[in-house]
DNA sequence: AACATGGTCAACCGCTAGTTA
DNA sequence: ATAACTAGCGGTTGACCATGT
C-alpha cells in the first residue's frame, strides 16, 4: 500500500496560518463543505496540503470549538475517561463537546498528567470508595438510572456502554465487545473475578487487575 | 538588562484503517 | 485480491511566552 504523498511538492506552505488563510479556508467551508480534503486547498486557493487544511478546521476554525480554559468538570472528565480508555484521544473529546482532540491531549500532557503524578492514588481510591462517583459524574446519568441490573453480565455491561457513553464513535465500542466477549471467554486467564455483579464493580476489577498485570491489560486495548 | 529554563499549544509527521477502482 | 488513495489518529516538534537567576 503507498504513502499518501502530503505537502511534499515544493511550493505549499507550512507553518503558521494567518488571519487571511484562515478566512480563505472558513469562507470556502461554509460554500461548499470539506468532502474532499485534497482537493480543497486547490479548489480554495490556498497553498497548503489538504491535511494542514483539516487540522487547522478541526482545531481551530470549526465553528462549535470551545475557546479558553478548561472547566474542573471537563478535567475530572478527562481524567476518569483516561483511566477507561487510555490515550484515545478523539474518544475522550467526543465525550466533551466544543473540544478537540489536540488541545485535550495538550492538556493532559501540560497540566493532568503532572497533577496525577502528585496524588497517584487519587483516581483508584475515588473508585474504591466510591464506586459509583465516577460513572454517574463522567456520564452525567445518575448509576441508579444506567440501563443495567446490578447482577448486569459483563455482555450486558458491555452492550450498554454506548448509553453510557453515546458520543463515542462505533469503531471504539467494536473494539470493545470484541475484548469484552474475550474476557468473559476467558477470566480466569486475565485473572478477573468471575462473580463481578455489577458496572463499578467491573471496572473497579479491571482497574486493579491493571495496576498488576498492565502488560496484559495494554495488550487488550491495543 | 540579558540570558537560561520551563511551560504551552499550534502544527507537523508518520502510521493505520477504510474505501475505491 | 490488491494496489492506490484518503481521512483520521496519536506522537512529536518547535516557536513563542513567562518566569527565574
Amino acid at each position: 500500500m503507498g504513502r499518501a504523498p502530503c505537502c511534499e511538492k515544493m511550493g505549499l506552505k507550512k507553518g503558521p496560518w494567518t488571519p487571511e488563510e484562515d478566512q480563505i479556508l472558513t469562507n470556502y467551508i461554509r460554500k461548499y463543505g470539506h468532502a474532499n480534503w485534497r482537493a480543497l486547498p486547490k479548489l480554495a486557493g490556498l497553498l497548503r496540503c489538504g491535511k494542514s487544511c483539516r487540522l487547522r478546521w478541526i482545531n481551530y476554525l470549526r465553528p462549535d470549538i470551545k475557546r479558553g480554559n478548561f472547566t474542573p468538570e471537563e478535567e475530572e472528565t478527562i481524567i476518569n475517561l483516561h483511566q477507561i480508555l487510555g490515550n484515545r484521544w478523539s474518544a475522550i473529546a467526543a465525550k466533551l463537546p466544543g473540544r478537540t482532540d489536540n488541545e485535550i491531549k495538550n492538556v493532559w500532557h501540560t497540566h493532568l498528567k503532572k497533577r496525577l503524578k502528585q496524588k497517584p492514588n487519587t483516581i483508584i481510591s475515588q473508585i474504591k470508595n466510591e464506586p459509583s462517583s465516577l460513572t454517574s459524574k463522567s456520564s452525567e446519568t445518575p448509576t441508579s438510572s444506567l440501563p443495567l441490573s446490578p447482577q448486569a453480565s459483563s455482555s450486558e455491561i458491555t452492550n450498554n456502554m454506548e448509553d453510557i457513553f453515546p458520543e463515542i464513535d462505533q469503531s471504539f465500542w467494536s473494539d470493545f465487545s470484541e475484548i469484552s466477549n474475550e474476557l468473559e471467554q476467558d477470566y480466569s486467564y486475565y485473572g478477573l473475578d468471575s462473580s463481578v455483579s455489577g458496572l463499578d464493580e467491573f471496572w473497579y476489577e479491571l482497574f486493579i487487575r491493571a495496576g498488576n498485570g498492565q502488560d496484559q491489560l495494554q495488550q487488550l486495548w491495543s
